[in-house]
DNA sequence: GCATAAAACAATCGACCGTTCTTTTCTTAT
DNA sequence: ATAAGAAAAGAACGGTCGATTGTTTTATGC
């Protein structure tokens, strides 16, 4: 027996990175095993590497990916957003919801981070950055036209994401808010931390 | 060669402790080695059996070491707080100055808890669980008199928590704001949220 | 100062790690 | 129909892992 009936390079890839996920999520980065990866795809350990060229390689193609598509959505969300006031309250809502809808995605990537080797390393927190300076320059916006009261930026959107991140380590969809509750909480506890007129 | 001059197990033990820390700060307790961490102590792997009973015991060692300390903390901290205004700011300036002061302890214990083995880890939630609580009872009671606007104090306090935990992922001592005034920011910021009148 | 316990040593265990290589089988384009 | 390439199986590799054992050396209480 070898190749198996109906196996197909792309679906093959797709597994490994759904499945790579749910293992690091679970196990972390060093904590998962190849084996155990190839074991939940459904093939050898060895046919991992017709897909991946190493499990770093793996990692990095987990980071790259999600961390696109997290700026594409953001773009989107973003677009004809309106005063500071307003894009605030979009940023938040589509924070929100992002991590709720991909808790797995972003625990690995906040979590894992250190698991990156130094070269990786750096073009990875180079992404996060700009992610975090797009919430920097409407903090800074709503400062300037004086809609917030901030004592430190960088400071406080650090403050934020980290309270808006926190959500993927305990948010349950089964529990008592659903989504749209969870981000009508959480901009209005951000807009009056800032002191903005609520919308 | 074998024990050498000076060496007693206390020490020993604290030794381990410390390193351990350093080392799961660093590379994840999947990503430590015992040989790393002995060497780092300056004794053999083998001789970690002397004070340890096993990887996993050290990890949670650690983690109980931690939580009681940060549990005694808080309570030296709130004695004779006074209304739920002040209840929170205390808390809040409490939190933020553990974080700071103990930056890897922190981060070792939140980032590491899946590490833990399912007997260990019931018992370690149950220990975060009751330090959350007693955010929840605070903002409860500011919620009671009308100090607080709250939605859900559970989730607000969720919030509140993962904004501040935050802190050990990026402070550096060294960095523009001193641990007073990332207090104070972060004790302005929280009171705003839950739009309870500033000290 | 001697007996006992504590703490370090050296050596080793079996298991598992990420990775490589060869062989076999399936898919697809001609 | 067939050749070529992709994707799988499967065996094997050198290393490292956490943990155990037996021995030797040091510290300490009587």
């Amino acid at each position: 027996m070898a190749r198996t009936i109906g196996s197909s390079g792309a679906k093959t890839m797709e597994a490994i990175s759904s499945a790579g996920l749910d293992l690091i999520f679970e196990f972390g980065y060093e904590g998962m095993s190849l084996r155990q990866l190839a074991a939940r795809v459904g093939i050898r350990q060895g046919s991992l590497y017709n897909h991946i060229q190493s499990k770093q390689d793996l990692l990095l193609h987990l980071y790259d990916r999600h961390m696109r598509m997290l700026h594409a959505a953001l773009d989107t969300a973003l677009t004809g957003a309106g005063p500071p006031a307003e894009q605030l309250a979009t940023f938040v809502d589509f924070h929100v919801s992002y991590h709720v809808q991909r808790k797995r995605e972003v625990f690995v990537v906040n979590s894992e981070l250190r698991s990156l080797e130094p070269a990786n390393y750096g073009r990875a927190t180079e992404l996060r950055r700009q992610y975090e300076r797009r919430l920097i320059d409407i903090l800074d916006g709503g400062a300037a036209d004086g809609t917030f009261e901030i004592a430190d930026a960088p400071v406080t959107a650090y403050g934020i994401l980290g309270m808006l991140s926190g959500i993927c380590t305990w948010y349950d969809p089964r529990g008592r808010l659903d989504r749209a509750a969870l981000s009508a909480l959480y901009v209005d506890m951000v807009l009056k931390s800032v002191r903005a007129v609520s919308r």
